[in-house]
DNA sequence: ATTTAGCACTCCGTTAACACGAGTGCCAGC
DNA sequence: GCTGGCACTCGTGTTAACGGAGTGCTAAAT
């Protein structure tokens, strides 16, 4: 059933070990109490005495995937134990076919992408009673489609952009000179008639690119548009953000229990910059990716595991989502659950798939 | 210095009771601990002995004014102790100068709207640390600037409006019949011409009077145009909500260290409409309003107090703003403070003070 | 050579007993 | 009406004892 792993350490760690390792880690993730070699002897099929038990526990604590919180306590998994469980050991079960339906309906009716994420969110958390969490997508990948100008105060421009995935944009510049209303409509209309259907990155480049070799080639009104959608898709203006949910979930762990720890990853959330550069690493890999404990390199995520996967609008990854619990989780339920939701949101998102009332 | 309260019990409840009720909650609010004869007796600065204090607190305590937490404890004000407290004995302290020029200096160079409410809100928490919240600004009392719709697929139509506050809304709507892009731009430029200017809830009323009375009036365009307004500027679109911040200042108090009064409490936060109508409650009253623990009738809300103030845009009430935190809050000091903050803020979003750069 | 049984040991968690300090309520005297 | 004194109550912190759970080690059994 379970075969034996190929590292330097072959002697000692045999397809027993890892037998007994699986069921350690089944067990403590089970009930949460440091599991001793009584116990493990009867829930293990091979039949072995405690005491032969307890040799193979000092074997596994030797090579830091078991630990015993003190003397006369039993062992709990480490990170590596975690890890090597995960990575090697874990039978992933199928779906529950009620969890899947409550995807399907809750994401295939939602009305705009915002809603979807949201939705997303909401049922991570909702069915696996942890926290969920969804970024936006990436800007880079949606097509513009309509642009929009409207003068504030003075030189100051409201600009109003559409992507093809219904979402609104909106953000302030500030101009050189005055405009009057029909000059920006102007612009707007010739920005439309030439970069609408172009993905957001492309118009960007193609902006650098007219304003630096072809400006004699312009008009004074196509120039002054030009340099007002420089502005507008300016690089930084792309907020990264995130929709996360059953934050609160996590109060009822006990390994979350303490307070300066809660209080660490609730300012974690808040503050967004440092999950946000976690979550953009997980977008790299594609398929599902795993942070247990302290691999995350976050502080703040120390007693916690991140379980992600990237999702993606026609092939083309654009975001990520997952779920954040304590590193005691049910790996073999969550690491489905969330692959499984990410392709949904990802069909859901397809601006091809929506499908008029 | 302490007036009497004229009352039922006068005889009981006399000046010196009274002070000696102030000097209390005013200890209990420094450290925390229950207060005993002896403390009072050395704080207050009218002389008695323990002995004679004991009485007084016998008397406070028959009069539901404290509460002792066990027998041989001090004693630790009731709701309607500090009820009585913030309403008759409270010496205000003026802001502090260095915590109004933060304020004046973080509102003051906010981009739009949505800017200066974030950062009201996290000065809110940031100086008090405890937290702060900020209702966004109703919809009813600002103006329509302009209006565009956009065909999505088929029936969906995109609607984006903008307000004189600069805020930039949008939903979709669903339409009768299939409209062509330059349908859209009449509808939305006569629109503009007819409406621009005027505030949503006139525009509202304007809209379905027009539906009810004038159809015969109207061409075609026109009607399809009010429809359409009709339906974008439905009642249930005005999403409340409001802006937290520094929920995780509230976990260092030791009173709301309780694992489930805390969930509790994170948990309205995030659904959000129980704070929401309380925040509607206090719009009503002008000035700062004062909730005490039980007070809200909120039981996630039991163990808090709430400081809030309403604040205007051109003597119109908008919003809310307030500050969360344990009934044990340094009052004197917070309220002015949310008072202030108020003032500033509807100060920062009178769209007559914004000055262009 | 591996597995097992037995045994001494360690450590946690609970309970009880105890002293201490803080504060109260009440009474008698000023 | 105020005050000092006294007995009493209650929470806190310390200590000791004890049972339970689990280990490590050693010696015997397979």
């Amino acid at each position: 059933m379970v075969a034996e792993v190929g590292v330097s350490n072959s002697q000692v760690l045999n397809g027993r070990s890892l037998q007994l390792l699986k069921t350690l880690v089944e067990r403590y993730i089970n009930d949460g109490q440091p599991v001793g070699s009584r116990a493990l002897s009867k829930d293990s099929d091979l039949n072995l005495s405690p005491a032969t038990i307890r040799n193979v526990m000092a074997d596994l604590e030797d090579l830091g995937l078991v630990h015993s919180p003190h003397t006369s306590a039993g062992r709990v998994p480490t990170v590596s134990g975690y890890r090597l469980f995960v990575d090697s050991l874990l039978t992933v079960k199928p779906l529950e076919s009620k969890d899947l339906t409550r995807l399907h309906q809750g994401l295939s009716l939602s009305e705009d992408a915002g809603d979807a994420i949201g939705v997303a969110s909401r049922l991570l958390s909702e069915l696996t009673q942890m926290a969920g969490v969804v970024t936006l997508p990436k800007r880079e990948q949606v097509c513009l489609r309509h642009i929009e100008f409207l003068s504030l105060s003075h030189t100051r421009v409201l600009v109003i952009f559409v992507t093809d995935e219904q979402e609104v944009h909106n953000k302030i510049i500030h101009t050189s000179k005055l405009f009057s209303p029909a000059e920006l409509q102007q612009a707007a209309n010739y920005l439309n008639s030439i970069y609408s259907g172009r993905s957001l990155d492309a118009v960007r480049k193609a902006v650098v690119k007219e304003l630096q070799e072809a400006q004699e080639r312009m008009n004074q009104g196509m120039l002054d548009a030009v340099t007002m959608a420089q502005l507008a898709f300016d690089q930084n203006n792309q907020k990264d953000d995130y929709v996360l949910t059953g934050e609160t979930n996590l109060m009822g762990f006990s390994e979350l229990s303490d307070m300066d720890r809660l209080k660490n990853l609730f300012e974690a959330f808040s503050q967004k910059q440092g999950v946000i550069h976690l979550l953009d690493q997980c977008m790299k890999a594609d398929g599902v990716q795993i942070f247990i404990g302290e691999e995350s390199g976050y502080r703040a995520f120390d007693h916690c595991s991140l379980v992600t996967s990237s999702y993606s609008v026609s092939n083309e990854v654009v975001g990520v989502l997952g779920v954040i619990g304590p590193t005691r989780m049910a790996y073999e339920k969550i690491i489905p659950f969330v692959d499984v939701t990410a392709k949904l949101l990802g069909a859901a998102l397809n601006p091809k798939s929506t499908t008029p009332l």
